[in-house]
DNA sequence: TATGTTTGTTCTACAAATACGAAAATTGGA
DNA sequence: TCCAATTTTCGTATTTGTAGAACAAACATA
């Protein structure tokens, strides 16, 4: 898997700054993923995609300023890159036409008895 | 990474073996990879990715009886499981959500200049 | 202005998934 | 029996995914 292939989980991520903007930020993206997909996170995890994604191009981030809530480090800010949509759509268009070109006997015929 | 999660390439290829039903083995699961994505595969990859999918019980395989053709090996044909099928559904279902979550603006911002 | 608490990010190490290509195994034909 | 054509297996290297501890910065309050 070569350089600018998108991982897993590191689409993941992609879409989950898509969906939290303008709010993305490492705590607050693994708070949706566990969420929306049910399955945990660790922290680091999360962050160590976003360094990969925004070395990849796909992301950028920028420091907020600092909030008036009560703790807390300043937080990076993630937003998507245009390379960073296309290789979205990429993935979702071709996914999308070949779900469309599975014929329908390859899923009926998924066999149910298996003895 | 744990165990039952659907890896990129391990989607792509279950995906790939739908749409060449029944005729999907090593060699053409590469090839339509290769027409359909453009990016180049080695067939090592392939056979890796059927054997863990295998043995996660989103594929089965048999041998097809030899051809009449000139040379080669017997082929081992996979198929889609039920239990593959569903971890697909779910996965395009978990897909198309996010993406329709994702506020225009957050791909629109996307920069076009970036100095 | 020192100290504790809270919220966040970075760093480091390791596990799992993916990539490659050479070697081995079959099969039909010469 | 040997050869040519296919296809799978196997060993190893590289990339991604996961985890959590260490570190940092902001606010509160006394």
């Amino acid at each position: 898997m070569k350089g600018t292939q998108l991982g897993e989980f590191e689409e993941l991520v992609l879409l989950i700054v898509g969906v939290l903007y303008p709010e993305a930020y490492g705590l607050s993206i693994r708070e949706e993923i566990i969420n929306q997909t049910k399955r945990k996170v660790a922290i680091g995890a999360v962050h160590s995609a976003l360094s990969r994604l925004a070395e990849k191009g796909f992301l950028e981030s920028n420091l907020a300023d600092a909030t008036h809530e009560r703790g807390g480090r300043r937080k990076r800010l993630f937003t998507i890159t245009a390379e960073g949509k296309r290789a979205l759509e990429k993935n979702h268009e071709l996914r999308n036409s070949l779900f469309s070109q599975i014929p329908d006997v390859a899923l009926k015929l998924a066999r149910v008895v298996s003895f």
